[in-house]
DNA sequence: GCCTCAGTTGTTAACGCTAACACTGAGCGG
DNA sequence: CCGCTCAGTGTTAGCGTTAACAACTGAGGC
């Protein structure tokens, strides 16, 4: 294997080392490296084999400032482990390893105002080519907002009200399966435990879900709003549905919650699905692993992250674009959490 | 809340730009900006309030250029859901940008050699202060080892035999907590579903609960190794395991994995802990909700971040200093899946 | 044979910053 | 009162690349 030196002998080769050793001036070396068309084949040659025998790569700062941009992709996102996000930053990583783009991530810890601001601006000060913001709350657009209008900037998750490229998952698609599903299933209505209010994400699955509902001709219970996205805010919901017996049908706004209300029923002596069906939102890795197996919405993080993606690098190379929403319909996967009361 | 121009009038404000303003050469600009000592407080308060009104923000790849290190710490790590990699990665990203450096994120898709290689090798390329290589299994150690000696850089989870820095959870530590705590409720030895082979992580926890077991003279069954860190593969192993009547106690190397067991378990009858007690390891979020919550080891993957940071920072700062192994060691978390035989 | 022109290559000047060194003038000992 | 020191400041020269333009080549038309 190549070895990766540094200082090894005396310094890292540059260009003018490369055109010195192929005998042409190092713009004929930026050409070969550019693709520029007007490089005879030989010369083109020799360039290459002086490259590779030196081992020469180029220096991507000193092409950032000349340019004015790196290529590099700064992404803003919330430091999570929730399945959501997690998943979401790992598929972009990829998608931008495999275009030729470096990620460079500006981790916050709280959602606020301050936050995204300051993670903005790192990311400007670094000129990075473009920005992906993970913008699931409203206290994110101000930040975007203030951005330059010529920074090719896409918001995933973000604030549909603004005037900026965005890409979500469709959640009110999502809702709306995960609620029809039970109500095909003979459920009367279906409960759902929501995410935390702020969240986009959260907002557009309560709107598919009621959607679904009035249209079914379905009454719409209260709904059921947890403090976060966890498992022991789902437990807080589950303990409050255990106790009505009317519900037969719930609907959690993500599979951690699920696993709480799961576990709250389990406690409480409710069967699941014999007497309430359950169905969640992300398809976590375990969700078939459940007790019961959890039916759930499946989200296409892969095509989210290639969206979003596809939507900077279309700023980049063409400036300014009309801002474009994207919206990718996840899937239902349904296993045991349900039950089929028209039996 | 100040606005993030980019070519709003004219152009970005260069250092020049500030030092017309505060009447002063480019270089005391410089100066103030990096604290260096030499400078008036009279000049010291112009150039500042002439920054502040330009809005100035120095470019980073001019000073990347010139000094040949760019303020960014490149992290390679294979792009997974799976908790551990991501919590640690999510706290790396923390750590990194309170410590004012900027984190590049080269995920790899496979842990092959060459997806190790080239992700080092990029991040070489945009001279990274440092790299931090989430290195897990063997086929990144060629990679680590091509690296030369003078470039900054701490594994994370990696080859202990390499000669470079190195940063881990003390695995054999939480092995060897988990297989006691069984031991200390009665249970007469331990069972171990361990994570695949390749992984350091996987063998460390395997040493822990061997040792423990000899250490106590218990004998030790023949170990279940799965496949992958996945629940799929916790199942597989929870099938064998409920079909073997003298099987009360069981260690699975990660949640995942003991999600799975749990299941299987259930889905043959084999109710836990009344029949076989379980421990996990890792503490995922849900673990408390899992049926029945799960006991488990919680590794301090903050500490483990901020370890590797602190590494890597010593390492820019101060040059090339002797290996140094860091191992955090995790606790146990007591829920109720451990059943006392003692009773 | 000379001019033109396309194709190829070289030369020069940035980009915005830091490092090294040069310069200034006040303070101070002799 | 000269010269030394030293804090505070300015000047200059790069870092490695791309962009703009200049300059050379040889082929083809007149």
């Amino acid at each position: 294997m190549t070895s990766v030196p540094s200082s090894s002998p005396s310094r890292v080769p540059a260009m003018t080392d490369v055109a010195a050793l192929a005998g042409v001036s190092h713009q004929t070396v930026s050409r070969v490296l550019n693709n520029h068309p007007n490089v005879s084949e030989r010369t083109r040659l020799r360039v290459q084999a002086a490259i590779t025998e030196l081992g020469y790569r180029p220096n991507s700062a000193a092409k950032a400032l000349v340019t004015g941009r790196s290529q590099t992709i700064g992404v803003v996102a919330q430091s999570s482990t929730l399945f959501g996000p997690a998943s979401l930053l790992a598929a972009f990583n990829v998608a931008a390893a495999q275009a030729g783009f470096a990620v460079s991530v500006a981790s916050i810890r709280e959602l606020d105002r301050g936050s995204f601001r300051d993670a903005v601006e790192r990311h400007l000060d670094t000129r990075v080519a473009g920005i992906v913001v993970i913008a699931p709350v409203e206290t994110a657009s101000a930040a975007i907002e203030a951005v330059a209008d010529d920074v090719p900037l896409v918001m995933v998750d973000g604030d549909p009200a603004l005037p900026r490229p965005l890409v979500t998952v469709d959640q009110e698609e999502g809702a709306r399966l995960a609620t029809q599903h039970l109500l095909d299933h003979g459920h009367a209505t279906v409960w759902h435990v929501s995410g935390p209010g702020e969240w986009f994400d959260g907002r557009g699955r309560v709107r598919g879900w009621q959607r679904t509902l009035e249209a079914a001709g379905a009454q719409v219970p209260p709904l059921l709003p947890a403090l976060d996205w966890s498992a022991a805010s789902g437990y807080q919901a589950g303990l409050v549905l255990s106790r009505m017996p009317e519900v037969t049908a719930v609907f959690a706004a993500n599979d951690h919650l699920a696993v709480g209300v799961l576990r709250a029923l389990h406690e409480r002596g409710r069967r699941v699905p014999d007497e309430i069906s359950l169905v969640g939102f992300d398809d976590v890795p375990e969700a078939g692993y459940f007790i019961p197996p959890l039916t759930t919405i499946r989200p296409d993080f892969d095509a989210v992250a290639r969206a979003s993606l596809r939507l900077v690098l279309d700023r980049i190379e063409q400036g300014s674009l009309p801002p474009h929403h994207v919206s990718i319909p996840p899937v239902l996967v349904t296993r045991d959490s349900v039950r089929d009361l028209r039996a």
